[in-house]
DNA sequence: AGGTTGACCTGGACGC
DNA sequence: TGCGTCCAGGTCAACC
């Protein structure tokens, strides 16, 4: 599932393989549900755009367009917008490598290679947004986890009455934290999943802050984790699933106290904690 | 308004 | 073997 160090890992691999590429066509799949911005706009913006920058914004990528020919004076500047969902996918590949199946978007670049946007399960997003446009249109209310601080990351949390691990996943809180960091970030502070959000002790949001930014970035250095089917841009898998304490191990021994690793649902979640090391 | 639940999707795992 | 059922979860809409 793609989560940010997942998101990060695709951003900027694809920024490095295409950045400062021309497009020179599009084609899209016709299947409504995957374009927030309408297909014909999307086909539009991105054809003769130079790809300035892809970067990640919580779980969005985000690919920073100029115009690398005519429209002079035309409002230039626009962003592709890539979510990818559950089992989005965004390749860089030789045109001659087959186009896999799901696939929902092609750009073809000036030297021949294509940027595929793939998602058989079709919960991944695409949509442009020109310069100027009101909204962020991905941004959000939320903070990036890597770089809040320890107090702005308490603050987030007082008075609020839900369970620790929904309030990890709110996006309108935290930017590109989804199930399988929240469960490693508790795990690793010590805390119990169900906890109330607004109830944990200076220390637990100070452990907790610290576990959060450790396995963000450590699963950033492994290129994230590969537990259904993700792969990188160029269709790699991480490899932070080997580092998982508690993440689709129900039932197994925890690697710290040995207790069997439980899995619970906490909102509407599959959660996994150690009963022994989590209070 | 915060909180909770279900719908959206399809491939893969599992049970009989 | 094969078929049916269930499960995975990011996000949004609907509801409490």
């Amino acid at each position: 599932m793609p989560e940010l160090p997942e998101v990060e890992t695709v951003a900027n691999g694809v920024d490095a393989r295409v950045r400062g590429q021309g497009i020179v066509s599009v084609w899209t799949s016709g299947r409504p549900q995957t374009f927030k911005s309408p297909e014909s706009e999307i086909e539009e913006v991105l054809t003769g755009a130079r790809i300035d920058r892809v970067r990640r914004v919580g779980k969005t990528i985000v690919m920073t367009l100029g115009r690398s020919r005519g429209a002079a004076g035309e409002a230039s500047g626009a962003e592709f917008l890539v979510h990818l969902g559950m089992t989005g996918r965004l390749l860089v590949s030789a045109a001659a490598v087959p186009v896999p199946p799901h696939t929902h978007a092609v750009l073809r670049l000036a030297d021949g290679r294509e940027v595929r946007f793939v998602d058989p399960r079709r919960f991944g997003r695409l949509s442009v947004k020109l310069v100027g446009e009101a909204g962020d249109g991905y941004a959000g209310p939320g903070v990036e986890p890597l770089r809040v601080s320890v107090e702005e990351f308490r603050r987030l949390f007082l008075g609020r009455k839900t369970a620790i691990k929904a309030a990890l996943l709110n996006q309108s809180l935290l930017h590109g934290v989804g199930n399988i960091y929240a469960d490693e970030a508790l795990a690793r502070a010590g805390v119990r999943p169900r906890r109330r959000a607004g109830r944990l002790t200076r220390a637990e949001y100070a452990r907790l802050h610290g576990a959060l930014q450790e396995v963000l970035r450590r699963a950033i250095e492994l290129g994230g984790s590969s537990v259904s089917d993700y792969v990188d841009a160029d269709g790699v898998r991480g490899f932070f699933q080997l580092e998982h304490r508690v993440y689709g191990r129900g039932g197994e021994p925890c690697r710290v106290c040995g207790t069997a690793i439980r899995k619970i649902v906490v909102g509407g979640r599959g959660t996994h904690f150690c009963p022994g090391c989590q209070r």
